[in-house]
DNA sequence: CGCAAAGTTGATCATAGTCAAGTTCTGTGG
DNA sequence: CCACAGAACTTGACTATGATCAACTTTGCG
């Protein structure tokens, strides 16, 4: 409050795009987020860039601004793990308000930009702003949410029935409504990573989709035509 | 600090058997242990009793006192998925500090005890005592970094390598210490049902290690003889 | 045009699930 | 004390899912 008039307000105003929303800014006030924006800095982030390397001290939380991000984790046999996309809205590195490392690794998967707070600053924030703190722990219940979805469908569906859940996913998240679908950028490669099975099952798979014109695909491109077969496809 | 010298010291004294350590108490004095406990109230629990249902509105915080329960999350096939042990000092019920329902269902698997708190009261707690919801988001964490574990293993590992982790897991938490092993109570089938096997995977892979020496199987209990051969096993 | 990344297709194989038909164990009541 | 019911467990045969691999084609870019 007794920050309304300086001039951190035009600097918050450049920092966030227009009709930017974000659940870690819900319930606060206009003033409120320009001063927890302006506590913060931005950074642009390049794609493949590591931003957060599981086990290391965490030092910073993010917000993504634009772009795309996943997290990952290495597994013990050396390959690593999708977790979940993160888009523009999520906030990531909340070990950072705890003392203790990251648990995953998060990746740029194409460039955008982040805002970055500091360990110190982002502590401080949440002490100041109560509601903040419990958006973050919202996030938080949120990821523990999405992991035992992932968990669940990792153990108890095959691998038609995973593919076809991040297919419905992955339009939901980031996909683009086309007159005769939605449409989305994902090669084979990544889709099959994200629903955890061999390149060659979800090539299969979507081969099939494709002859009964549930899907098209074109290279690293996918039109979904009638995502309610899918959904019934998976429960 | 005003209530120092009030009886329910006392009934707290009674409520928490001699000993008793719990992470959610970790940095707070006697004295706010003792508010803290005395807040809440006792309850007994049952074998296989149901203590949360996920979907449920999150009514009540929980510390498990004695005895044993687990996290399971229904699956859309109907089966329910085992997912952690809780073993005393515990805490779990934490949607009930956000307003959101019950992500898992939580069952005893024996009779003991836990404490309660009601919503009103969790949350005043933890208004009153910032440690206090410091250790509650810490126990946030651990069930994340748990489920992120779960979810590498049954992604990246195979029957043999989960039933591995299982075992010393167990003989980690529930485990007694006996001159020639660890010795723990479990069937079979709960093995099976926490490795996620199926049963006879899981008696196929115990019955080899048995006739290699590595544990002896009785009905209903496990005495794990080399533990350090299973570790090797799953990395 | 040529090259690399992306994708296809079909054959083969391994892992672990399913099932049937058993055996052993343990507590209970006659 | 024994019979027996039922739970716990065993064993082996069979099968299905999906991974692996090789050889191939297609696409898009410089």
């Amino acid at each position: 409050m007794i920050d309304e008039g300086k001039p951190v307000s035009a600097a918050s105003a450049t920092a966030l795009p227009p009709g930017f929303r974000s659940s870690l800014f819900e319930g606060l006030t206009h003033t409120e987020i320009e001063a927890v924006v302006a506590a913060g800095g931005q950074r642009r982030i390049f794609s493949n860039q590591v931003l957060q390397q599981e086990g290391d001290p965490a030092t910073h939380l993010f917000l993504l601004v634009t772009g795309r991000a996943a997290f990952y984790k290495h597994t013990s046999d050396g390959r690593k793990l999708f977790l979940q996309w993160i888009v523009p809205g999520d906030t990531f590195g909340l070990s950072t308000l705890q003392r203790v490392p990251y648990l995953t690794t998060v990746q740029a998967v194409r460039e955008g930009s982040v805002l970055v707070w500091d360990r110190d600053s982002a502590r401080a924030l949440v002490r100041q702003h109560p509601r903040l703190r419990e958006n973050v722990y919202s996030a938080m219940t949120c990821y523990l949410a999405a992991l035992i979805d992932a968990l669940v469908a990792r153990t108890s569906q095959t691998a038609q029935q995973r593919l076809a859940r991040m297919l419905v996913e992955s339009a939901r998240q980031i996909g683009r409504a086309r007159h005769d679908g939605i449409e989305f950028d994902l090669t084979n490669e990544r889709l099959a990573e994200m629903a955890d099975v061999s390149l060659f099952t979800a090539s299969h798979q979507l081969s099939e989709w494709q002859s009964r014109g549930i899907l098209t695909k074109s290279r690293g491109k996918i039109l979904l035509r009638s995502p309610e077969h899918l959904v019934s496809h998976h429960f």
